[in-house]
DNA sequence: TATACTATATCTTATATAAGAATATAAGAC
DNA sequence: GTCTTATATTCTTATATAAGATATAGTATA
């Protein structure tokens, strides 16, 4: 078929939007609603062409976008797979800590409290969501080797990870791929902002380190597929040890 | 032309690398030296693709990869252009101050310093460079409005920068788009490196706070299109007032 | 018979090319 | 001046072929 239809008129000239964009939000949406789950395979490029009625090349340049977005992963002879947020991956992402001018490091969970409370007004607009939003609020330490690296203060609204406080065991390591895994909801973007601060009695305790010492607070909104906010999360780091790496480009 | 060549034998299976990443090399390379400046439009695709002897797709597939590095910008129905780092982009992706929580700030100059000195050592190492490397620090200081935002302390070789010093007039607002016009360096990435820590005496004169406040530290160093240092930068920001935001995907 | 190796078939994504459409700009007609 | 046309550019789509990965069947070997 060639591109341009011969059936071309003035009202779907205002919607020409290029067909592989088109496939492209398409195969997002069902990834979303969880058509395809976390590392499951999607049909092949040939298939998908078949399904939507378009050459093989065109489902390609959508699965492109899609896997600059970070939704899928592509590999040659093997496939092409809904990306699972592993803990690797989660990390590398969203857990920013370094050694000064250097490598990035893990930390491993130290402690965590979680409760059910409802949200402020503050924190219900900053999760685009209703009056008398409830949420869980976790409070979870970090430690590398022997040293606190942080204290992390999340919130996520209920209906978003409705079982999680009815969790027996500890919570695991990293939290995203446990949301995708149980909830199906796929962090793919978190804008943070960066201050430097006093250390307050609690994050003193918590981090082992005198009161009043200046440590990194981090606050987060973390973002699904289709740009909803699905957690706030302020986080302090103590910076004598640790820094905070980016790479801008 | 087909793409495997009857011709295949162990060793050029050995260089085997697709066409549009070779194209796109040599392009990058020739930006790189020089051969096509600033804001300077490129041969259109037919056109490059009969001097390297491929298709026009194979071309465009090459720009692609240079766009999305941020080397070349295309508009369709124009042409693609080498990317001026103008203030504005160069504000935009290395210059991360913003309100608490909200939008970015755009600070203004507002006192410098310039002197030529020997590297340290491990400045040297930093900067990739041989023994006895001359630089030039600058120290600036910027504010936002009535406040002082941020103190900079910047360290370019003299070879990149030879003519640094004999400026005249102040310098300009933002120092990768001079750096760009005036040498041909497009800094394309930064690598950056945040700690909280407590202003110093000198930091704290410059930012118009009190000695002791918790200030942000940021590390920086800035690379090339060939990855190579061209500058090193220690910045302190004043945090009370201004964040410092990215965004992690 | 069981096991390890090897070729092969088949499924997958990746690369290269070609043709036409969409967009921006300049030149020409009125 | 304003509209139309021409021209130059990138963008979109389709097609054919290559290349990578994996399972399977076959074969030799112990």
């Amino acid at each position: 078929m060639p591109p341009g239809r011969a059936t071309d008129t003035v009202s779907d000239r205002l919607e020409a939007t290029p067909l592989y964009r088109k496939v492209g939000e398409l195969l997002a949406t069902r990834i979303d609603e969880g058509f395809w789950q976390a590392g499951e395979m999607l049909p092949n490029e040939f298939v998908l062409a078949d399904q939507f009625n378009v050459s093989q090349g065109t489902v390609r340049k959508a699965l492109g976008t899609l896997e600059s977005r970070g939704i899928v992963e592509r590999r040659q002879g093997r496939g092409t797979f809904v990306t699972t947020n592993t803990d690797e991956r989660s990390f590398y992402h969203f857990f920013r800590l370094a050694e000064p001018g250097g490598e990035r490091v893990k930390p491993d969970p130290h402690s965590e409290k979680i409760k059910r409370r409802k949200a402020t007004k503050h924190e219900q607009q900053q999760l685009g969501t209703a009056d008398n939003t409830e949420v869980f609020e976790i409070v979870r330490v970090r430690v590398v080797g022997e040293h606190r690296a942080s204290r992390e203060t999340m919130l996520i609204p209920c209906d978003i990870a409705p079982t999680l406080q009815s969790l027996k065991s500890k919570l695991p390591n990293s939290l995203y791929p446990y949301y995708q895994q149980q909830f199906g909801t796929m962090v793919l973007r978190a804008e943070e902002y960066i201050a430097a601060v006093t250390a307050s009695k609690i994050v003193a305790a918590a981090l082992q380190i005198e009161p009043g010492t200046p440590v990194l607070e981090v606050t987060r909104t973390a973002h699904d597929i289709k740009d909803r906010v699905v957690e706030l999360r302020v986080s302090q780091f103590r910076s004598d040890l640790f820094n905070y790496n980016v790479t801008l480009r």
